[in-house]
DNA sequence: CATCTAATCGGACCCCGGTCCGCTTAGTAG
DNA sequence: CTACTAAGCGGACCGGGGTCCGATTAGATG
């Protein structure tokens, strides 16, 4: 404790593959490679942890150590699909990314995140279960993108609230509640979305403002 | 099997309770009454099922087969202060109850609802939680209340899906994050709630019709 | 009161997510 | 190549929700 080796002063912690063991990112491999293969076979409802460990030649403690719980896991697995969809409303085409009006890009944002959760509900159902939806890096992202869009719409709105409240109606639970249960399937889901977008703001035809 | 008692061709199976064996009425009682002091005491996400039953006097398999989930447990101890909003928006008086325009009932809902979570949150979350949300009795009644007033407020809208839109942003979970994390306080939520129904409803001064 | 039966009871048991800790091993320094 | 150390490993373990089934008993019948 009281000697700092120089070699930790020189670690910059670039990022967390880079001061990880080899064993540790082969298994961590391992580890995504059969979650994502058994969740695809067998539906993420019926693969346990121990399941995941097991095919992945694992220890459950290791697996614990990489991914520090079911949910992390599942959302591991959806990396990637989850940031092409971020990518594409921060930094893609209009009307989802910038350029359009904020109405329109609300619209195509939650177009966007229903056809994400049509793709992966199981895995995000997992992925979003208990505590973990509100303080997954995702939902940050997706309320910060709606505060903004909200804002720009009518600054004088709460944007805040109606952010969470916005993005309360495009969780997955009631994704595949509205969809299982009650029969609405994705297209009705997405008029629907619209139409709340449509009404909460005003839709301006010609409102483009600078700054 | 073969042989039908006629004991059994008698009872009219009023209700739960009046078929309910005598220790099974008692069990159930010292049950409810337990759980109401254990949730009271310790906070409701500290309370195990085991130590209701303990508290009970009771077997674990006694206190599921009465109330089959901690769900339902959790929203049999809430029945009253439920069956109590309920009452006032489906009998009570306006704004709450019937009599005054839907866009102003809505939001006596929407508030309705945000002091129950307020006063019950903990034991609430109990009750929603997982599946048992969309599958509760409550939330069925919510749904067509919602349902009704939306159409009454605008014929032509999606009202199915509104309401289920509407009554994710009521949810517990949500509640409870925008509280402790978010730190918007129940002030907040309810005037956000009615600027979300006012945008959402166009509010015609006076658009009260029969039928 | 004695008998009978089906509802009830209760705790041992299962599965699951998550934790802990003593053993192993990768990677480095000499 | 050897020695050293901290990171990594893995499986035993824990508490919690929920199930099962042999033992019990309420309460009706005669």
């Amino acid at each position: 404790m009281e000697t700092i080796t120089p070699s930790s002063l020189e670690l910059p912690q670039l990022a967390p593959e880079a001061l990880e063991r080899a064993d540790a990112a082969r298994n961590r491999q391992r580890i995504l490679c059969a979650a994502q293969r058994l969740f695809a076979e067998r539906g993420a409802a019926c693969v346990s942890m121990d399941d995941i460990a097991d095919a992945a030649g694992v220890g459950k403690g290791t697996l614990f150590r990489r991914f520090g719980s079911r949910s992390a896991l599942a959302l591991a697995v959806l990396s990637e699909s989850e940031s092409a969809f971020q990518e594409g409303f921060i930094r893609g085409a209009p009307p989802l990314g910038p350029g359009a009006p904020a109405a329109e890009r609300l619209i195509a944002f939650g177009e966007g995140r229903l056809d994400l959760l049509a793709r992966h509900a199981e895995v995000l159902a997992a992925a979003e279960a208990g505590p973990a939806r509100f303080s997954s890096s995702p939902y940050e992202v997706y309320r910060l993108h709606l505060t903004l869009l909200l804002r720009e719409a009518d600054p004088d709105c709460d944007a805040e609230y109606l952010a969470e409240a916005l993005l309360a109606s495009l969780g997955v639970d009631l994704f595949l509640y509205l969809g299982l249960a009650r029969e609405l399937d994705l297209a009705r889901q997405k008029a629907g979305w619209a139409e709340l977008v449509r009404r909460l703001v005003p839709c301006p035809p010609s409102n483009a403002q600078s700054t």
